[in-house]
DNA sequence: CGATTCATGTAACGGGTTACATGATTCG
DNA sequence: CGAATCATGTAACCCGTTACATGAATCG
């Protein structure tokens, strides 16, 4: 599971702590990855029953005790098990908002062109984003392929509005 | 929902029942959308108690009999409005297949090759099957938009490959 | 002194899958 | 007669989210 690879890829830079590790998410990944704390907590937790994980409190001042997480040599080795699995493996992301593109029959055209509108400043806001968190940072490889991503989606929209402004809206089904 | 969204705008095509609705997504959206049997029944079944469908049992020949499903009035307005919802939205799809690539330093030069080559190939099948999908397909549109995703990622696959050939695997983070 | 940050989590729910259960019918 | 097709579903589980709960420390 790619997410318990996440974790434990940033664990392997250093020991740290849920907080810590959602914080580096936020900036290092931006949109890239959705992990929420509830979730975090949990894989962290399940890979400290599994062995995978040690931790240790530690009183950083008069905080509230931190739960200091290492990758154990089990942690260690499945790792890089798991990253040898995920590298060899691909599926295709599930586009489901392309399911909507099957119906656009069913709305007056005018309509179909605005709501497409609204869908095309919803990507560009995306777009900026992610030119934003790519500026100097680690990862903007994989970052800049999902730019990539997003402007195809961007142009086929933008094509699909031309031409139901030139020829109306296509049938399908 | 996208996928009530999509059953309802089958039936909207004529009435059907569960086994039926699954043999067309099986054919029409071929790997465009997962969708399994539980999950359409279930939904189904909510949107029949929540009056959207109305359904009617019939016995053709001497075969179990069938649940046939119809859009009620209610049902095709909830349809235009889920419609109009998700046509105006967009989000980007999470790449995570992309997480492992965050940690390439963590393996041999060698085996990262090995790997990376391995997930082209399914990439490669993949569009194998989305093309034969895609002849004289309704919703080729869609399904073309999906074949530029895939080869782009294709590409980006390649120009890594190369790349750490080159100049040996790139550390992140 | 009120808002934000640091730090931990739980509870409830949503949405989906795999595997299982059932049983008649038709095809080879 | 055995396998595939037609047709319905349930049970158990996995993964993930939102909203809630707690409480000290620091900042403005």
């Amino acid at each position: 599971m790619e997410r318990k690879l996440l974790l434990l890829g940033l664990l392997r830079a250093g020991d740290s702590h849920g907080y810590h590790l959602m914080e580096m998410l936020d900036k290092h990944t931006g949109t890239f990855i959705e992990l929420t704390k509830p979730t975090a907590y949990r894989l962290l937790e399940e890979m400290l029953q599994d062995g995978w994980l040690s931790s240790h409190e530690e009183k950083a001042g008069r905080r509230p005790a931190r739960r200091i997480l290492s990758l154990t040599p089990e942690g260690e080795k499945r790792f890089t098990d798991m990253l040898r699995d995920c590298l060899s493996y691909y599926k295709l992301p599930e586009f489901r908002q392309d399911i909507a593109l099957l119906f656009l029959g069913a709305l007056p055209q005018e309509d179909v062109v605005d709501l497409l509108v609204k869908r095309l400043s919803m990507m560009k806001k995306i777009r900026q984003t992610l030119l934003k968190s790519i500026n100097g940072h680690a990862a903007s490889s994989v970052l800049n392929n999902q730019l990539n991503h997003i402007e195809l989606d961007t142009a086929y929209t933008e094509g699909l509005i031309t031409t139901i402004k030139k020829e109306g809206v296509i049938e399908h089904g």
